[in-house]
DNA sequence: CGGTGTGAGTTGAAGCTTCAACCGTCCCGT
DNA sequence: ACGGGACGGTTGAAGCTTCAACTCACACCG
């Protein structure tokens, strides 16, 4: 009836306290955010993904895919962007029915006033906390962890963007 | 006038993934206990930590710490499990401002329903597509992070309810 | 052409979380 | 004993996400 493998002591120990930051890192990040610069992690998190794009600009299909989101989503939060006059949409010359998306010179200029105190609490938080090995740990973890999830998704390409451009182990 | 430390590629790269995890992860596990059991990976969470109590009860403060939650948010739902039957609430005897949350039996028997499928959704996506190390690791690197988010936090020590010895008396 | 199907986005409602204000209780100093 | 805090919890509104339905455009088949 019950063949379950459940969790052994060192797996429950792991998943509790992943768990533990599942719940608790958006929310820092969130609040960090709001309070200093009156946005939202996904917010910026968007921005700064249109931001490294050639000309600011983004299809919605594909900025949902570098942001991790849903397409309902990502047409939710551009709506509210644009409305704040951070981004703007156009219909997509080349094809009818895809629309656009454009950094703004004003989300450009949010961005640049967001982005240190944001990489301060990402240090904070996350990065300075973990040693170099870790570091590196996480992102094997990471990976292994995305890749069951979005086993051949359009983004499995773009975490690959800040790798090693040479790869060395150590 | 920017003395801020940037993220080199290699924190670039772990961060970028780690977002993608934080992003990805909870929608998953939402998804499968909705569709197979029709709660949230939350309300889920909150009977787990109460099906571990003494007597299945725990004062809503305490409960909040284990589950990593604010007491407005716990409040929210021990409100909707208790409209469904899953959970009770009661005024604590000792102290008059206290209440008291306890696991009904609908709410036991839920828990054993919903759980197999989850526990599996937690090893497809997380624990089984890890190494051992990793799973060791992802212990350490979580622990990090949590001792820079509540550096004394109530839970702190809830953490380490599973950590190796066999200690566990009732 | 017309018809069916799929891709790209948008929208509105419903649900959950956050935020701030609030109420009752306990503790403590005077 | 009493008045101010602090503690424990609840509540309602506002905000964000999810879900399902819907629109419009392209594509391909006959």
């Amino acid at each position: 009836m019950d063949d379950t493998r459940w969790l052994d002591r060192r797996q429950m120990a792991a998943w509790v306290r992943f768990v533990a930051v599942l719940e608790l890192v958006p929310g820092v990040l969130d609040s960090q955010l709001r309070r200093d610069s009156g946005v939202t992690h996904f917010e910026y998190f968007v921005m700064a993904e249109l931001s490294e794009a050639p000309a600011g600009t983004m299809r919605m299909t594909e900025l949902a895919g570098a942001a991790n989101a849903t397409l309902s989503r990502l047409s939710h939060v551009v709506a509210r962007l644009e409305g704040r006059g951070c981004v703007e949409r156009s219909p997509c010359p080349e094809n009818g029915r895809a629309t656009n998306a454009r950094l703004t010179e004003g989300g450009r200029e949010k961005m640049r006033a967001a982005a240190p105190g944001h990489v301060a609490t990402v240090r904070r938080h996350v990065i300075d906390v973990l040693t170099p090995e870790q570091v590196t740990q996480l992102t094997a973890i990471s990976d292994a962890i995305l890749g069951s999830i979005a086993p051949v998704g359009p983004m499995a390409e773009s975490y690959r963007r800040y790798d090693e451009p040479v790869d060395e182990s150590s």
